[in-house]
RNA sequence: GUCCCUAUCGUCUAGAGGCCUAGGACACUGCCCUUUCACGGCGGUAACCGGGGUUCGAAUCCCCGUGGGGACGCCA
């Protein structure tokens, strides 16, 4: 165990959280508390344009939904202006960083030269060498990266990443308008917030030897970083908003459990042998980064699906019912309720699945006989059968004793058990039948069956 | 285009030089169970990107190709 580690979820409030984010904040998570470490969160909302309190909070319910508490109070970036001014005085009166004029036209002309050139688009530091004095037009400040040598890294899942300090653009820290950028929020908060181990996207590895300069101007040490794969789409694409579900808050609305889908984002780029389910407590226990893969998982839902299943086949009854009942579950769910939900359970993949199959044997179903494959010639003669069936049912009849007796009435298994699943369960297919009986209290049970007899005669 | 990362069944993966005629899971599929649909049980189809090395021996190490991804913003 190790307390000093110190990890963070950092997303933009720029959308709801995604799974991708959702995956992120799962692995710092784990990491954190299988190290007996803190588990931050930060808001990035530095772009005062596009970042929505709204997606703040669709991020905050979609991660406490999933069980990813933070342990002290949130970071919000636009509140922190102050100590990045702070730290940007520091790096223009070191000369680590510089005024620049040009306009955001020249600099694009400038990345089209470079790329004409063979070379990386990037700025061309016509302001690097000019004096370093408060311009009286509108200017950008950016940072100062030399242009010899190397940056070198540690990734605790790739090894060793090099890169030349040649290809790392003296990009803008502070924007004309007077706001910050990501590149030095990022690191002044890392560093104030003591964050030991940066987890983060495989998408912001191109950002950390910028980010690896800055802490040296600043004179900060660095954290440690691992990146990790990108959860991609089914067209092996990074995920983005034009493929469907991808919010956290869908999956829940399409009856997911929540330790379904942390099983599932979890085992997209690690593994733990053969294994696939896995409980919270579990993962806390034996995750680790050394077994974190190297590339980009697909997505692929219906493994999320099968284990949803197999979740929702773990949970006890009273979690079951609380699950139901804030899915929308309408009608009282009452303890023989919970226990056909405990059969039905068995053959459902969402919330919704075992919802759909319960409604209708918790309320008056409506069903059409004509489903069954019987001929109407023969449904007197059923009638006849169910009311007798009817009439020898007594209280705490048990699943054998219903079978008992379906067995040696006057009409086949298959003809009278259609008609009954029909009027208990309202479907054409169910789980067990005779379960299904034997749990439903008799007055109940009675009123169908009269019903169904009185059906029976009537149609013909 | 440039740089960085990466490469085992359709998909997620096991695999740390001999245990690999490559294992598991999802999906697909055959059979069994069965009043239905499922669940469950037992099977099946299906992969080491290519080429060079290193080694007695390579899915595993190295190099070169190729494929894939990411980054290249006054977004984060």
């Amino acid at each position: 165990m190790d307390n000093a580690v110190r990890v963070r979820f950092a997303p933009s409030p720029t959308g709801a959280l995604h799974i991708g984010g959702a995956r992120v904040a799962l692995f710092n998570f784990l990491y954190a508390r299988h190290c007996g470490g803190t588990f931050l969160l930060r808001i990035e909302d530095t772009d005062t344009e596009r970042s929505e309190a709204r997606f703040t909070d669709d991020i905050m319910a979609s991660l406490r939904w999933l069980g990813l508490a933070w342990d002290e109070e949130p970071l919000y970036q636009h509140q922190r202006s102050s100590l990045y001014r702070e730290a940007m005085a520091k790096m223009l009166a070191d000369g680590n960083a510089y005024y620049c004029t040009c306009t955001e036209v020249e600099v694009e002309a400038m990345r089209v030269r470079a790329q004409a050139e063979g070379r990386k688009p990037e700025y061309d530091r016509t302001c690097r060498s000019k004096p370093n004095i408060v311009p009286d037009v509108p200017y950008v400040i950016r940072a100062k990266i030399p242009r010899e040598g190397g940056t070198e890294f540690h990734d605790l899942i790739r090894g060793t990443i090099t890169v030349a300090n040649s290809e790392i653009d003296d990009f803008v820290l502070q924007r004309s308008q007077g706001g910050v950028t990501y590149n030095l929020s990022v690191v002044v908060d890392d560093n104030a917030s003591q964050i030991t181990h940066v987890l983060r996207g495989e998408d912001h590895m191109s950002n950390t030897p910028k980010q690896l300069h800055l802490y040296s101007f600043l004179g900060y040490p660095p954290p440690q970083f691992a990146h990790l794969p990108m959860v991609l789409g089914a067209d092996k694409k990074k995920l983005s908003k034009r493929f469907g579900a991808v919010s956290t808050s869908t999956y829940r609305q399409d009856g997911i459990l929540p330790e379904a889908l942390n099983n599932f984002l979890v085992r997209l780029g690690w593994s733990h042998g053969d294994q696939e389910f896995f409980t919270m407590d579990e993962l806390v226990r034996v995750f680790s980064l050394e077994k974190v893969q190297k590339s980009g998982a697909v997505l692929n839902p219906e493994k999320l699906l099968w284990l949803n299943g197999e979740h929702m086949r773990q949970v006890s009854s009273e979690r079951l019912k609380l699950l139901l009942e804030e899915a929308g579950f309408a009608h009282p769910l009452h303890d023989w309720c919970m226990k056909i939900a405990a059969f039905c359970v068995k053959r459902a993949k969402t919330l919704h699945d075992l919802m759909h199959e319960l409604e209708p044997i918790c309320s008056p179903p409506l069903y059409d006989l004509n489903v069954m494959k019987h001929p109407p010639a023969r449904w007197p003669a059923i009638a006849d059968a169910v009311e007798c069936f009817s009439g020898q049912l007594y209280a705490d009849v048990t699943a054998a004793q219903i079978e008992e007796f379906v067995r040696s009435s006057s009409v086949s298994v298959a003809e009278l058990a259609q008609p009954l699943r029909l009027c208990v369960t309202g479907k054409p297919s169910s789980s067990d039948l005779f379960d299904i009986l034997a749990l439903m209290p008799l007055p109940f049970l009675q009123i169908r069956l009269a019903h169904l007899i009185a059906s029976l005669r009537q149609s013909r």
